[in-house]
DNA sequence: CACTATTGTAAGTTGACACTTACGTAAGGA
DNA sequence: TCCTTACGTAAGTGTCAACTTACAATAGTG
């Protein structure tokens, strides 16, 4: 999941995973559409698939790459736990007053340390 | 949004965010979280304010930290249109299907050069 | 005004990583 | 078998970024 998040922290990297999410396609196909040599894709595809985010297969001399679903279902799940922001922030305001109700003889009103 | 997800894609970063999810911190408070000293942590909210990630307020000598509802929701839109890729792979079968249905004269199950 | 507290900034070091060229390897075809 | 095609791997280079320590700046406090 790290690893994941690393490898799409690359402009390359996204590139081709937007390049092989609806089409499945050989290692030179998708380097032709890069201005970078042929093993560098090569190793972005490495990345992309220790990361779990490609699966491949190999037909001959060639070797298919395509998005792996899953993959990107489990890097959206890990994702998600940041963006309920506005669900948290209500919860901390109901913890807050709880807190205030149950000690309300402290005026205490310093940013907390 | 290039910066965002450059941004998430660190470990302490991460973190950083979690914690200013829910509750607005000073930069000491989030600091004493961490192994590394407190420059880097204070770099780290720069990199994350920078992003788009985090509202940086000031109240006297203190500089209070939260996490930026509004640069998660972008954050999260852009990462979106990675993952409609069943939908993506219908699409494209269903094309794949209509040129089979216009070209049936050439018999080409050749993987696409 | 001195003094402390809280933080950012500067400068330098180290490690990671994206890239290059050169080479190795395996599958087919003549 | 020899040659070509399609690809990965090795080795080296330059850049960037995460970290360190040392210093500067600014707001309150006695």
């Amino acid at each position: 999941m790290e690893a994941a998040l690393k490898a799409m922290s690359d402009p390359t990297r996204r590139e081709i995973l937007r390049l092989v999410k609806s089409e499945e396609l050989p290692a030179g196909a998708i380097a032709s559409n890069f201005p970078v040599s042929r093993p560098a894709i090569s190793q972005h595809l490495t990345v992309l698939k220790n990361a779990g985010l490609i699966d491949e297969r190999r037909v001959g001399v060639k070797r298919l790459y395509r998005t792996r679903v899953a993959g990107m279902a489990e890097l959206k799940a890990f994702l998600e736990m940041f963006w309920d922001v506005r669900l948290e922030r209500l919860k901390a305001v109901v913890e807050a007053a709880a807190e205030t109700e149950e000690a309300e003889e402290t005026s205490d009103d310093d940013v907390r340390n």
